[in-house]
RNA sequence: GGUAGCGUGGCCGAGUGGCUAGGCAGAGCUCUGCAAAAGCUCCUACAGCGGUUCGAAUCCGCUCGCUACCUCCA
């Protein structure tokens, strides 16, 4: 069954057929977080979604190289002429140094990323290690007449730009409009035009993250980096952009524009948005303080949680729905994720244990032919344009085939071999390896140990020796020790 | 103000012209020492008003409500 993967294109506004530029590779670019604060919902929302991207290209066996970076020279805070860089900031509260800071929180992000089950992307660039591509890239741009310098300062010329190609594809603007909007600050921008955007600044001398260019020692602009890292990497034209829907404008039109007039060539054929979490229907953001991170969600220690909630769970609920809809927070919701979540991963424990031997001689037609379409069903949700949702609904129509396999009112044997294959197969790898779902241990082994001593105990004090040394044995097994003590009953790791 | 989008059953959330998504919650039944799990059944909605159509949640128009982007943000 040959279905062929569809994909919603910000640039053109609809859903295209996927086809890489090379037949069997894929490249794929996706903006990861500025470090300077720890992650919250929402760059779980686009980690994971862009995750489930990668791992659904490598289920289609292409060969994808995924490059995710890590932005470690903040963005400019405020106003670019008086700007201050986040990380800079932040380094000066913490009288930390800025790398420092951003080392914090690149350890907390990766740690969060691989609670979430959300697979390392191949290359992680920093920013901040590829300074010279920057500052090469602006030399090309320059050189195209596209940009200009003032004391120091290098800003892209964005009127100049639209003359050879028009600037606001990717968000559907007009630049007659974006000049209406805006306001002149009166003489104190060094900037022509109140759309330019600064490629390099200059660096006041209080500002501590600073490096030399031609043009004076300062930092780079606010999009170059994605620009010049994925050119490095994935070449001037590569598959794929990925990235939040609130980078499409300006961040990623900016990079559209630095990379046509750097390198002629516009960066990603596909470029890929996904939506936001929204609480009470609010957008939650940095910026409106209205964020829950990971790890208050992982401990529910936060006013918004009514309890904790574990990864998969987060997982599950973000996988719930379509990666372009707005995802609204709640309790209610995330409480019916975490059941549901369960459910799926209990049907997939059962799942692996059923030990298909010889098919009978009556086949269940129905049953067959159903188990059937609910596997197409899977490929045509996941392949209209990462339709986890979906996926997930089809994968809970198998839940139920395996439940009622496994309280025997479906007879196992009388399914068609292949097609139990099929389910076995699909069940699995759409849940584990697509989805990046995974069994999740929940319970603490050593109450378990101590509920098997209470038995111990009142065995023990039954006389009933036969009982005590099967738990004792049992407890061996798996490397337990019970100590018999007189001031009580204890058990240790056997040495 | 400019641009884009949204409004689906108690909650979350798919669906873009006919073919009851799914999860959670609720009700009943089966199973069961009790309970749970599981299965089956039920609850069958598309903001409002008009229009197009044999047929609309789905297309068009209007009205109301909400949001996002235009400034850093996943």
């Amino acid at each position: 069954m040959q279905i062929k993967l569809k994909l919603h294109n910000t640039l053109t506004g609809k859903k295209e057929i996927f086809e890489p530029l090379n037949p069997t590779h894929v490249g794929m670019y996706v903006c990861g977080p500025t470090v300077y604060g720890e992650a919250h919902l929402g760059h779980a929302r686009s980690a994971i979604v862009f995750d489930v991207i990668f791992r659904y290209l490598q289920f289609l066996d292409y060969k994808v190289r995924y490059v995710r970076n890590i932005t470690d020279v903040g963005h400019l805070e405020q106003d670019a002429d008086e700007g201050e860089d986040k990380i800079a900031k932040k380094a000066r509260l913490q009288q930390l140094e800025p790398m420092e800071v951003a080392q914090h929180y690149t350890d907390a992000y990766h740690r969060d990323m691989e609670l979430l089950n959300v697979k390392k992307p191949g290359i992680e660039p920093r920013a901040t290690g590829h300074i010279l591509e920057q500052i090469e890239l602006i030399e090309k741009i320059i050189n195209n007449g596209f940009a200009y310098e003032v004391n120091g300062s290098v800003y892209f010329d964005v009127e100049k730009y639209n003359e050879h190609k028009p600037y606001g594809l990717l968000s559907g603007r007009k630049i007659e409009d974006l000049q209406s909007g805006t306001r002149e600050l009166a003489g104190q921008s060094e900037k022509r035009s109140a759309l330019d955007f600064a490629l390099w600044k200059k660096a006041a001398p209080e500002h501590i993250m600073r490096w030399r260019s031609p043009w004076s020692v300062g930092f780079p602009g606010w999009h170059l980096e994605c620009s010049a890292m994925s050119a490095k990497y994935l070449g001037e034209q590569f598959d794929i952009h990925g990235g939040g829907m609130d980078l499409m404008f300006p961040h990623h039109e900016c990079e559209i524009a630095q990379c046509e007039a750097g390198n002629n060539a516009s960066p990603a054929r596909y470029w890929l948005h996904n939506n936001m979490i929204t609480i009470n229907g609010q957008k939650m953001g940095k910026s409106l303080g209205n964020f829950i991170t990971l790890q208050e969600l992982f401990s529910g220690n936060h006013q918004l949680l009514e309890q904790a909630y574990s990864p998969m769970t987060v997982r599950f609920f973000i996988l719930q729905a379509h990666y372009r809809s707005t995802l609204d927070f709640g309790n209610e919701a995330l409480q019916a994720a975490q059941k549901g979540y369960k459910k799926l991963i209990n049907a997939l424990r059962i799942l692996k244990e059923f030990n298909y031997e010889e098919q009978s001689e009556n086949i269940d037609e129905k049953n067959t032919q159903q188990i059937n379409q609910i596997c197409d069903n899977c490929f045509h949700a996941i392949n209209d344009d990462f339709n986890t949702a979906r996926l997930v609904a089809q994968l809970f129509n198998l839940v139920k085939k395996i439940n009622s396999i496994h309280v025997h009112q479906i007879a196992l044997h009388s399914i068609e071999n292949a097609t139990f294959n099929r389910m076995k197969e699909l069940f699995t790898r759409f849940t584990e390896d697509v989805l990046g779902l995974k069994e999740e241990e929940s319970f603490d082994g050593k109450a378990l140990i101590n509920a098997l001593l209470e038995f111990y105990k009142e065995a023990k004090a039954e006389k009933d020796y036969e009982t005590v040394d099967a738990v004792r044995a049992k407890l061996k097994q798996q490397g337990i020790v019970v100590k018999d003590m007189k001031t009580g009953i204890d058990w240790a790791y056997e040495e």
